[in-house]
DNA sequence: TTAATATTTTAGTCTTGACTAAAAATATTT
DNA sequence: AAATATTTTTAGTCAAGACTAAAATATTAA
């Protein structure tokens, strides 16, 4: 059995090594976890114990075929649950995290594919990010950040690498939601500012926006 | 901060002391919690320390106006939640208690309020016990065991008092559900079994079952 | 009303998951 | 290559919530 917290280490893992399967020091995963580094390595000694994750002292820690399968069954229900709140009972996308946080780590297979099937198996959750299947298995939509886009191109914006509450509030102040038609026009060197055009206005966003808002291509 | 072990507790002393007015033994809370008597007593104390309970050490434990608002909300939050797996889900009835029993412990009052409206505000869960409203408030149904039911008179199935998993399997396999109109047609002194007409059919109940088969008078 | 029995509490222990402070290993400078 | 800085680990604590065994109180029976 992987406890609540086991979880939360394996999730933080997964992501900071860019699906587990790169290296990741401790200080990484107490400052995700928000942690202390001695707590880090007492509970990745007990992954490592239960063969969820590689660890060799010193040298950083990375998960076993195991350990990832067992993330991304905690992505999956975490990111079902985002949908389910969104979708169903009409919150807005910054709200979720925290709710969705806890909900991630209730117990029942049965539950989570019901849940699955009641939203008609969606392949993304309001963030625009993958939701594994049962099986742990997602594609993820190719995309690029803005900072990456050259300007005269455009794109549908399909997720964001920030989900923080104060982004995602940002974002609804500017009326930017996932599936919106986004065209890049412009790129100001000096303040690296980027202009951008929807369908109903066109606005200048910092480098910082910029990076963090993707569109497909 | 209530945790969730004392939530546990709250509604164990909850139901006991049948509203939690009623003074209630560490060993009765033992039994219903499965846990040894020396924990209920630490824990007791606890309660009594955040002002959730009144205890005097040999006497017995009862609620405070506040553990009883408390012990209410998480069984609100229970039965919404049961009543969500059953009418949105799909589940059956007697496989919702097990995880209505972790949700119960998910902590957001904008969910649960969300999740009241979503379900059009339900009065009743799929047992047919109240659901109380954001106050702690709830009507009951008026309702009497078949076992008090004199042969001739008949009402609608209103609540079962067992909600075992065996209890409710066996009231599927029998095709007994919530909202049937049934008729007490027989008594028979020498088993105590009773004879009850359906829509569809007339079975042969046993005295245990009888009890646990409250109808709406 | 005392003796026997049952219930409840106390005292001390264990596990989980966190912490601090100090020690050890690794990295970076000079 | 030595000195310094940073990272990581070890050792020892702590709180929550459970446990066992023993002591204290209550209840029941003789």
């Amino acid at each position: 059995m992987v406890t609540l917290s086991e979880e939360n280490y394996l999730k933080a893992i997964y992501h900071l090594g860019n699906q587990g399967d790169n290296t990741v020091s401790t200080n990484a995963i107490a400052e995700q976890i928000e942690a202390k580094a001695s707590s880090v390595t007492d509970m990745v000694k007990k992954l490592a114990d239960k063969q969820l994750a590689n660890y060799i002292k010193y040298q950083g820690v990375s998960l076993t075929e195991e350990g990832r399968l067992t993330a991304r069954t905690v992505i999956r229900k975490h990111r079902l649950w985002e949908t389910f709140l969104v979708k169903k009972l009409n919150f807005s996308w910054h709200e979720v995290h925290d709710i969705a946080e806890q909900l991630e780590h209730i117990k029942s297979e049965k539950l989570i594919d019901k849940l699955d099937d009641f939203l008609d198996n969606p392949t993304h959750d309001p963030h625009g990010d993958p939701i594994p299947d049962k099986h742990g298995n997602y594609t993820k939509i190719k995309s690029k950040s803005i900072l990456e886009i050259k300007p005269g191109n455009q794109g549908v914006l399909t997720s964001v690498k920030d989900s923080s509450k104060a982004f995602l509030k940002y974002l609804n102040k500017n009326e930017l939601a996932l599936g919106d038609s986004i065209k890049v026009v412009d790129f100001e060197p000096f303040d690296e500012s980027f202009t951008i055009e929807t369908k109903t206005k066109t606005i200048t966003i910092s480098k910082n926006v910029a990076k963090n808002l993707c569109l497909s291509i």
